[in-house]
DNA sequence: GATGAATGAGTATTCATTCAT
DNA sequence: GATGAATGAATACTCATTCAT
């Protein structure tokens, strides 16, 4: 791994690149993005990209970490607040999802792309792992919280199931924005789940 | 476009590529798996794919086609049934999902890698706009018939997203069968489901 | 060198593809048809190709040697008629020019492939020899024939320039057949050479 | 397109592969040349040919703009100053003759090509179409200056023809530079020229 | 650190030719 | 002889990565 850059140049030229990189990735996807595309785009040269990032994937999974810390920072604020004011939980999904919503638009197919990877990557399973754990527990707090009201017998499970329900309506709703009404989905997904609250 | 053949040996070949095709492509992905890759699996010569198929997309559309037509028949049929024996919702959903689930086990990664080429390919596009729709009709159906035990005010949404989470989850599965507990994850969701109905 | 054939239904099928085959050869070029193409055309099997030729070169040098012996025969013909008639210069180069050029108009492309390939093929460079040698002796006769009245000093060159001129106008007429005035530019030619008449 | 390479080093690997392409094809013609060979005959690797150029094609065209500018400018140069100096029709022919054969010498086969590919593909169809127009023009100027001695009474086709003997005499002595006598030919063909001045 | 020209392994695809039926 | 499915070497082109300047 590279160094973190101290000086100010080099920092601002390894924020064009990430910044660059996060646009055309979320735009395009991993391989749809050459090394020269993003260069090109950040204003910058091919070789500067190697002497910030290992390979085009070490730039990815960086973005992907803040991407996905930003969404559990964001969760977590959320999170502490209903708990906090012991919220009802139709109030708290509604709340919650379309903030969630927003945050993950900004990032559009990066973790489709992540998941891709995978099997095929080993450094992609162990970014993903660290993720997917830390937001089931997200979930699982949230979960064991409202238990009695959501009926729920297997928490683990249920985090897993809404982690995934969350991550492919909002996936789907990236990649059709212009031809699907979001709002009538995104309340649509909130009245089904306040249906199951007893 | 190919004839389809009609000679014996022929057909077995055919046959050949797309099994070994249909592996590759739902445990690898499409642009991971080589032509090479599928010629030397399948034990033929790569010039034998091309007398088969146009393209390497031609394979991979002809894999999907016939594993939406499986999976829509599949679902028409416990559909049918269903009305017919003017079935409870909740039987319902514990018939259905299982079975849909082991179908679409068989094909994997299938759907999701075809999503990825929406955007990029008009051919992608077409076939996923033609299968998507006819899902989503068989959906509705169902929403339709149980449209006020299940509470639900705008059922197009809710197909559409009953699609996106079925996908997601059997996905996931798939990825994960050697990690995770399948039946805690279908029963936790049909749980889920049950739970929504009055 | 594959024995001729003596059935009657195999030299049906030999004379199928050369007659296909010249068709192809002269409109598309040697390179430009495929195997395929010939058989498909032809009515035939690619298979049936190979027990009748060499290779795909064999019916190449084949078809050519019989255009070329149809232009020497023609030639010669009307060689013999002028020099036994003893007629003028300008009324044989009326008689012969309209007439060579339509019989290479039969063979479009084929003497400017087979150039293609003398520096590439051996046999190509020897079926080449032996023919150029023929037509410029031929053209020899008659430029000795009518030597003084042309006012030629050097007639072997003077042959080997002529046969390329033929060639080459004959080749652009096949090629623009449809955006040129055919008649106007075998008429000019036809000038040009009387005019060097004394 | 390709920006017009500024730095050194650019611009010397850029002038390698138009020197070997140029050789290759002149040689060998356009598909027996293959990108590979140009590379290692270069010195340089495939990677190279496509920053510098879009593909194999426009390689082609590159190096055969360039020969038909210098043709076309030798042309000019002369014909000015034949013009200028009222020169004499046999003269004005001695003189340039021999000069073009110069110039198209360098670059043997290309222009043969480039005929080949004008049916197949349109960037080689507006190529030829381009200068033929430019070379046709010049030969009508020259012709039409001495209209009257050449007798000629149809110019258009008299300069499409002129033009087409000039290309295939010269091919003709490129290609058996090593067994014909260049000068014999050269000297005969402008002995026919002359010939048919009044 | 930055540059961008150079690298070359890797990919889909074609097509003359073979050979079991 | 005929068939046509199978073969596989060969080709143009891409793109992550390197390295001399």
């Amino acid at each position: 791994m590279k160094k973190t850059p101290i000086q100010k140049r080099s920092m601002e030229t390894r924020n064009k690149i990430v910044i660059t990189a996060r646009e055309l990735f979320a735009e395009k996807g991993f391989e749809e993005t050459t090394t020269n595309m993003i260069a090109k785009a950040a204003g910058i040269s091919v070789g500067s990209i190697y002497s910030h990032f290992k390979d085009k994937w070490e730039i990815f999974l960086i973005i992907l970490e803040e991407h996905k810390e930003a969404i559990l920072d964001y969760g977590t604020m959320n999170l502490n607040r209903i708990l906090e004011q012991n919220q009802d939980v139709k109030t708290a999904i509604n709340w919650i999802i379309p903030g969630l919503y927003e945050i993950n638009k900004l990032n559009g197919k990066l973790n489709h792309e992540l998941e891709r990877f995978i099997q095929v990557d080993a450094r992609a399973a162990a970014v993903h792992e660290k993720w997917e754990k830390l937001e089931d527990q997200q979930l699982l707090r949230f979960l064991n919280h409202y238990g009695e009201q959501l009926n729920i017998s297997d928490p683990e499970s249920a985090a897993t199931i809404l982690n995934l329900q969350l991550r492919s309506i909002f996936y789907y709703l990236f990649n059709n924005q212009e031809d699907v009404d979001e709002k009538a989905i995104i309340s649509q997904f909130i009245r089904m789940m306040c249906n199951s609250v007893k």
